[in-house]
RNA sequence: GCUGUCAUAGCUCAGGGGUAGAGCACUUCAUUGGUAAUGAAGAGGUCCUGGGUUCAAUUCCCAGUGACAGCACCA
């Protein structure tokens, strides 16, 4: 005799068991209609399954964003069967949901192109037309492996065969295909709609194991209407228009080209849009107790030796020949080992820790062709770095001054919101597990005090020590490790670093790896896509463009840029022989923030029109009063 | 690195077995104008590189390089 109780705290009684069928039948025909799976207890279900004894139940509709996962996951499945239907002999995998949509992974001599995609997706549209209910059955283990590798199927053999012993196995048909899933679904393959869409190929490895097979993957997007779909396809448009490398191009900020894969050439705007950068975080640093060093780009292999990292990262460190010596040099892959020879100078006391070392570093690291992207993933980049030496209980403390700077640095670019992700011990690691236990309680510690709440990203710490990652977000949704924090107690003890405590004996500092923006390169293209080229004044490459109407306030403009430079500000005169139209729109394409029209009037009065991106109105000001008010937007926020 | 796609003018792209085209940008001339395109003329390409097939290859085939998307990697 369950008693179901719903989310509005009404209770209702049913004589034996039921499904949520019923029970929304038994609610009103409007809930039937609409409930497409349910919540029992706390976890979703098919809305065919039976209750037999009390709970609380509510129900999904499509309204709700539980649906919109439903749906995703059932597209998967439609695909799945529909690419078996077309291509028979391809095995098929996993195909989960994710983040507007889904994709599936297949095995398949010949990978899947967008070619195949009309084919597949008319399929789709006919399982889904057939409105075929999908079923859940409970299956043996054993019976489970011997039907899928009766299909071929041996990847799905081999995940059921990896299954917890104790996990209930079950498989959902639709019509006469099936596959092994832990469900829920919807009720129908009908309830998918027709607001999917079919966008891309790609390989990807099987458990996503570079040792393992590749797959043919088929990511497709869906949505609960046909509105939504089109939003988010107008969106992924507009995100194109963002791409740092596009706007890049377009505000003449910098290159790449083949003859140095992965290293920038930053051009002047460019470059000026990173001293503004680099200026403002050398101030916040100056600030906040850290002492700027600069160290070698070549060393020698033997320290690199004695830190582990050409061990273990040799294949991606550039390696310097030299003609007529025996030594190895490379380039620096990272600045931490020559920190600590210049912590290692002379005895350092107690007194001394913290001790905050930063260095604007150049790296260089051979990252994988396909790892590059842009400005986001170079091999020869800046960080932003700093190591603080400092006794194990100064962790924290130390951890909390540097999450205070980084939220503070953050909401000066204009960047609110960020990820932040907690990462420990991975397989492949140096130090003693004891070592590692204390390295993550006190950073778990830190976290705390600093009231920073974060997602566990299991195994991915750095080889030497856990670290938080700081992740901000492109403009097409991709994420980027830019700041971090790492607790390291293993290079200290393998540079052999030290101070003399109070007692006058000798022991190890604790070493804190940390980054805020991370590396130059990738944090202006974040700024750039953050942005879309719109930049805040105090960034802006150029901050105004002089444009004359008539050749007679050539003059002029030329003293209204050397006046606007002899205020600090980056001018430029338009004296060029266009209308004024043409000029407005040119700068404005290229997203130049102001732009002063002067004509035969200003000239004589002496004044300005001030016209602002994105703004038809403009502003006449006296020239003294017009640099004042620019000068004063264009100072960065530390400095007002 | 792996899978797939792509590579034609500075940019965005069309074309096609008989050595190339558009728009924008650029240069010159005319135009001196009032807030998102003034007009005309001109210049500009080893069609990524190297092989092969062919009477003939920018076009077809193979390899390389690079870019893009994803995967793997990211000290």
């Amino acid at each position: 005799m369950p008693v179901i109780t719903l989310p509005d705290g009404s209770t209702r009684q049913f004589d034996g068991a039921v499904t949520g069928t019923d029970i929304a039948a038994a609610i009103g025909p409007g809930l039937a209609r609409a409930a497409l799976a349910m919540v029992v207890n706390g976890a979703e279900q098919d809305i065919a399954r039976e209750i037999t004894e009390d709970a609380s139940v509510k129900f999904i509709t499509r309204k709700d964003d539980a649906a919109l996962e439903l749906i995703r996951h059932d597209t998967a499945h439609v695909l799945a069967a529909a690419v078996q239907a077309l291509f028979p002999g391809t095995q098929v995998t996993i195909g989960p949901s994710i983040e507007n949509g889904f994709y599936y992974d297949f095995a398949r001599d010949e990978p899947f192109t967008p070619d195949d995609f009309p084919a597949i997706e008319a399929k789709m549209r006919e399982l889904i037309a057939a409105n075929t209910p999908f079923t859940r059955e409970v299956i043996a283990r054993d019976d489970a492996i011997a039907l899928f590798e009766s299909k071929g199927e041996r990847f799905k053999a081999e995940l059921i065969r990896d299954l917890p012993a104790d996990q209930t196995i079950t498989i959902y048909h639709q019509g006469g295909w099936f596959d092994l899933c832990r469900g829920p679904h919807l009720r129908t393959t009908g309830d998918i709609g027709t607001a999917f869409k079919l966008m891309k190929t790609a390989g990807a490895y099987w458990r996503g194991d570079s040792k393992n097979p590749m797959l043919s993957r088929i990511y497709g997007t869906a949505w609960r209407d046909q509105k939504e779909l089109d939003a988010y396809l107008l969106q992924l448009e507009e995100a194109e228009r963002r791409d740092h490398r596009r706007i890049g191009r377009e505000m003449d900020l910098f290159h790449i080209q083949e003859e140095a894969v992965g290293s920038i050439f930053w051009h002047q705007k460019g470059w000026k849009l990173y001293r503004t950068v680099e200026s403002y975080i050398r101030r916040r640093l100056d600030a906040s107790g850290y002492e700027e060093v600069r160290t070698p780009q070549l060393v020698d292999r033997r320290l690199w030796e004695k830190s582990g990292h050409w061990d273990k990262y040799r294949k991606h460190m550039f390696i310097a020949e030299v003609v007529d010596e025996e030594s190895t040099l490379a380039l620096k892959p990272m600045n931490c080992p020559c920190h600590v020879q210049i912590f290692k100078q002379g005895l350092r006391s107690y007194r001394q820790l913290p001790l905050r070392m930063a260095e604007f570093g150049a790296c260089h690291r051979f990252e994988p062709s396909g790892a590059l992207h842009g400005i986001m993933r170079v091999r020869a980049f800046t960080q932003d770095d700093a190591h603080i030496f400092c006794t194990e209980d100064q962790i924290a403390s130390e951890t909390v001054k540097f999450v205070e700077l980084l939220e503070s640095v953050y909401k000066d670019f204009g960047f609110e919101s960020f990820a932040v992700k907690f990462s420990d011990r991975p397989d492949e690691r140096a130090g003693a597990d004891d070592v590692w236990d204390r390295a993550e309680a006190a950073l778990k510690t830190a976290c705390e005090a600093a009231g920073v709440s974060y997602e566990l990203n299991p195994g991915e710490g750095a080889f030497y020590g856990p670290k938080l990652e700081f992740v901000l977000r492109d403009a097409i949704g991709r994420d980027w490790q830019c700041g971090t924090i790492q607790v390291d107690f293993v290079l200290p003890e393998r540079l052999d670093a030290e101070y003399v405590t109070a007692e006058s004996t000798r022991a190890r500092p604790v070493m804190l790896h940390r980054a805020i923006i991370g590396s130059f390169e990738r944090f202006i293209g974040i700024l750039i896509e953050n942005y879309a080229g719109r930049f805040p004044l105090w960034l802006a490459p150029t901050q105004a463009v002089v444009a004359t109407i008539v050749s007679d306030a050539d003059a002029y403009a030329e003293e209204v840029v050397a006046a606007l430079r002899a205020a600090g500000l980056a001018a430029e005169a338009d004296v060029s022989n266009q209308k004024i139209n043409a000029k407005i729109r040119d700068h404005s394409l290229h997203y130049v923030p102001n732009i002063l029209v002067v004509g035969r009037k200003e000239a004589e009065e002496r004044t300005v029109a001030i016209r602002r991106l994105g703004g038809a109105a403009q502003q006449v000001l006296p020239l003294a009063e017009a640099i004042a008010l620019l000068k004063a937007e264009a100072t960065p926020p530390d400095l007002r």
